[in-house]
DNA sequence: CCGGATCCGGGTTGATACTG
DNA sequence: CAGTATCAACCCGGATCCGG
């Protein structure tokens, strides 16, 4: 593991998470919670085994992250984070956070998992009326579902199938993020491809308020073209 | 500019900034302001010039960082951090905090810089009695000086020379830290190397109160022989 | 001195194949 | 399923050189 030899606190925790990969392990282990190796390597399109064999081993080593080992019945091995490791989550939502901006522009080949909407959702979503019934959303985007349940005064964000949602959203990944962070409502973000349905009483529960949408004026400079 | 091709927050940030010594370079606009050269250089040890100059001007490309051409009486480039790039700042400070307990080891090769205890600083020190007058405190490690004060409610730090302040600490690196996190007394870091002079008053002011240092359990494990 | 550019050796990463 | 082995390509670090 390479140090950059500097006795400055950033620079001790780039020593332990700054190799290229390491934050996205672990972000996938602060969003999926404990995963099986092929988990990962399912979360992390790209990355070659042999790397992350290397990474999980570094991370063990330096406490981040610990191995269980499944009895027979299920007979596999689990990586989860330490509580050191899930000390981790101001660092990817703080970069999360400085990352939206940079998600307006697509990338043509960018690969898309729903548990990649949990940081966002966290940092944009809110549950405007804790006192209703709790509610739940599907979410679809490139194939991949997700599930945000409101209630009581929070949003939490799920992968998978919903069951009967009270709301749904369908659209490319850049739609969804858009209405999502605020920077679209359903209405205008249907000649963009999302379609939805269900109570939009309950999409209004949770979704930004549409105006206050801050950081724009620090966002990377655009045309501006899809206001 | 390698891409992790994902389209996450996460890994949008850590496409920009994830690069080796890109977020160190940050580091050093953040706690010092605009730059030259050189200065960056003297601010990250072990960096090879060609690849600072590679990352200057990848993020001069992604809106990070601009460089102002000083006029006629310096004749030097400066690089200073858009607003875009002081907007890292809490992805700095989350590192810096997660990075604190890796500090307790000293690493024997460890290069020091007196705007290294920015964060730290804004971290842990606070002023306690903001309605009495300012005060200073003269800080010196490794032959780095810096200079803390405290006054009407904040805690600022910058390096250079104290002109008189009203205490003043002496000691290594690993000591000073200690000491400024709250884990070690001035008295018990006396054993330790630290010097100190001046008000005992004064650094009871700013210095954490000893007691309730948070974090400690999330810490890698330690026999804790310093405690 | 300042702000780099160039070259080279070695280490890291990425793609693929293979294995218990 | 959970990795290891191999190898090419790329990136990093160190040294040197160079135009203002």
């Amino acid at each position: 593991m390479r140090s950059y030899h500097e006795y400055c606190a950033v620079a001790k925790a780039l020593d332990v998470v700054g190799e290229r990969w390491t934050l996205l392990i672990v972000r996938e282990l602060l969003t999926r919670g404990a995963c099986r190796y092929t988990d990962l390597r399912a979360g992390l399109p790209g990355i070659a085994t042999n790397l992350l064999a290397t990474r999980l081993r570094e991370l063990e080593e330096t406490g981040v992250i610990e191995r269980e080992e499944a009895p027979p019945p299920v007979a596999t091995t689990l990586f989860r984070l330490t509580p050191r490791g899930q000390a981790l989550r101001p660092v990817l939502d703080a970069l999360a956070g400085w990352g939206v901006p940079l998600m307006r522009e697509a990338g043509d080949e960018d690969a898309f998992r729903a548990q990649w909407l949990a940081f966002p959702v966290r940092t944009f979503l809110s549950d405007k009326s804790p006192g209703e019934p709790p509610v739940t959303i599907g979410v679809r985007a490139d194939g991949e579902a997700a599930v945000i349940e409101a209630g009581g005064g929070t949003v939490t964000i799920r992968t998978g199938e919903p069951g009967d949602p009270d709301a749904s959203l369908d659209g490319p990944p850049q739609v969804v993020m858009a209405v999502l962070s605020g920077r679209l409502s359903p209405e205008d973000a249907g000649a963009k491809g999302l379609r939805w349905a269900g109570s939009r009483a309950v999409l209004d529960r949770v979704l930004p308020s549409g105006q206050a949408v801050a950081m724009a004026d620090l966002a990377p400079d655009h045309g501006g073209e899809d206001r």
